[in-house]
DNA sequence: CATGAATGAGCTTTCATTCAT
DNA sequence: GATGAATGAAAGCTCATTCAT
């Protein structure tokens, strides 16, 4: 969710970078932990700067406003998405439906993981999700999204395929959103990964043996 | 999405309710049309009020408050889809997984009518979502559903079944939802729901197979 | 300044509009009360409002934004001007240059009183001056003056007439503004009246006896 | 508009002070430019400093605050106009009547050029005009006026002399400026100053033929 | 001297709800 | 029952000025 550097060398930033990040990050968490209390309806910038322990004009000097800190906050997650699909789908030692299954149970995990930033961060949708930059973000994964189902579904043909990504995706994602808003223990979780696994490994069998026959 | 009478005899009502009734549906189908006009961030009851051509006081008379408002126009969607299950899936004449896919076609095209309100009123959802009866107006449609899939499962668990109707529900709902969210043509609409049908197809067949064998 | 009602008989409204003639009355004075002693840089909704003895709600219910309060004050000053323009150029029975210099000792006389509110309303300009109805208003005076130039001005050009007359409306306008910034005895301000029309008198004449030629 | 040095000898100053009148013309120009293409409204010390190239801690270091800058821009004005008067008006070679006339073609035309920003500066007057300098600076050109006049209207009484003087150039002033916010072409601007000047030019000679009667 | 991050009071506007008529 | 004027808290955002570095 952070501003994780990542980078191993070269991370040192000219004091003046190093404290606007900070800063950055203090709102940010502070952000998170308002959407998590207060929920979106009580999502305000007065809010989330006090809780930064900053002013709201300093907030002001980060974020032009109040939208540009949930975008952040949402672009932040699809980035993780979108490493956690890199690392568990592009790992081509292992069956192409292994991997799936694998995504789906580590994705479900994750997404009850601080579930309630999740639910207020959704709820507060309306006030990102028409910014410009949030419709190129979203295409971040496509490629490896694209080369999976190119492994798992050899033979079919593009039109196919392209839907069945699709439908996977978006079903891992919004059933996914959904399950995390209750409560549930690491026994469900796993089941219902288990179940969602089973749906996708039986349509993308179904439609192998369609192109095989 | 209005106030649907249905009753055939009966519907003698007294003046008094019969214009209650006039004035409710009039806010309902006010409350519609700001909606989809002017989205959730601009429902405002004031608004609602004048394009029902009601005073704002009138319209506190039939509904305690906004989320009131909100929450019968979900609890009508929800009992339209408890009919729509009710029909399609309880047509016993035909194949369990033809009725199935015979519904998610129908679901999705009336997901994708009047999409705007169906948005608009889901970025409300926050307002009337913890409403009490929220929780279990969604439950009407259990018992139809928990009949179709003994009948689509005949010899799984009931902790298999119970789950797979769950997730088959969970999915169709959520993913339409998602879907409507852009806009399709007739073409395209139904190549999707074909998908998902064949989805849940495969899932459905998958699960047979594996307790029979 | 106010809304004068000057209509004799059937001056009585429903008490509704009554109440909201006084409310928006109360309003306006407040407006004109806050521009004087507070000055335009210091008018606000709220200030005005306070003043005015009602909510800032109230205060929006009557009046779109800040700029309408503003220009209300200004289209009235606009309309005063437009009556005595009316009322002591229109009359036929005095010598056209004798008009010419009532008018100018009238105005003047009128620009002195208030002159703090005046001062804040031009100070404010900025807020209400691209507003459309602003350049509309402005014309109604325009029949008055156009029929006073062709009487003291019967045998020049079109061409000369329109510029003579905006030249001394203009002049009279912002001079006078300008004059009534400053503290002022009546003597003062007959003499400047005199002088402004003396002025006016030596070009009118100069432009008859040059057509006379 | 810029503060030309104009200094032909003595003009070196140390490299501080050089430095220094560096800082204040670029602040002065960025200022310009601010409120040429933004407006008063949005003329910010930040905004300033920003197309300065400078610091907004800079920018204090040589202007107290907000207000002196737009004062220094209109004081920078005011001895533009006051360089214009003794040029124009005191050529003692052409007649009086000539000058005046060619003085008003030249300030109207000065007027018209950079429009924006004397309206902009114009609306910001609220925010320098209380400044104990702004009275003095004003009467730099006094004593050129008076000279002027005394050529122009030798007959007459001080007092009449006095005030036609003021009247004079107060129209000069303000109307020009009211003129200046419309847009004209040359002949537009050409033909007004030749009104203009032709009121003055009547006034004026019937106030020395009434002095010789 | 130069910087520009930080401040926080202050602004305009909206809206759910009430209640006197 | 019906009305809609009145309320006022609350929101998002700006900006002149300061001061530690």
């Amino acid at each position: 969710m952070a501003d994780r550097p990542t980078h191993g060398i070269s991370s040192r930033k000219s004091p003046r970078q190093a404290r606007s990040n900070e800063l950055v990050n203090a709102i940010l968490q502070a952000a998170v932990q308002v959407l998590a209390l207060e929920g979106a309806q009580r999502f305000t910038t007065a809010r989330v700067a006090e809780r930064a322990g900053v002013s709201v004009g300093s907030l002001y000097q980060y974020f032009p406003n109040k939208a540009a800190i949930l975008f952040r906050l949402q672009s932040d997650e699809w980035r993780q998405t979108s490493n956690l699909l890199g690392e568990v789908l592009g790992d081509e030692a292992r069956p192409p439906l292994d991997r799936l299954r694998a995504l789906v149970h580590a994705f479900i995990r994750s997404e009850c993981e601080e579930a309630a930033v999740r639910v207020a961060l959704n709820d507060a949708a309306p006030l990102y999700r028409d910014a410009p930059e949030a419709q190129e973000a979203r295409g971040a994964a496509d490629a490896i999204i694209d080369q999976f189902m190119r492994e798992a579904l050899p033979d079919t043909t593009e039109a196919i395929r392209t839907m069945a990504a699709g439908l996977i995706m978006t079903t891992m994602s919004t059933v996914g959103k959904e399950f995390s808003e209750a409560a549930h223990d690491q026994n469900e979780i796993s089941a219902f990964a288990d179940a969602m696994a089973d749906m996708f490994c039986a349509y993308l069998r179904s439609l192998n043996s369609l192109s095989n026959s």
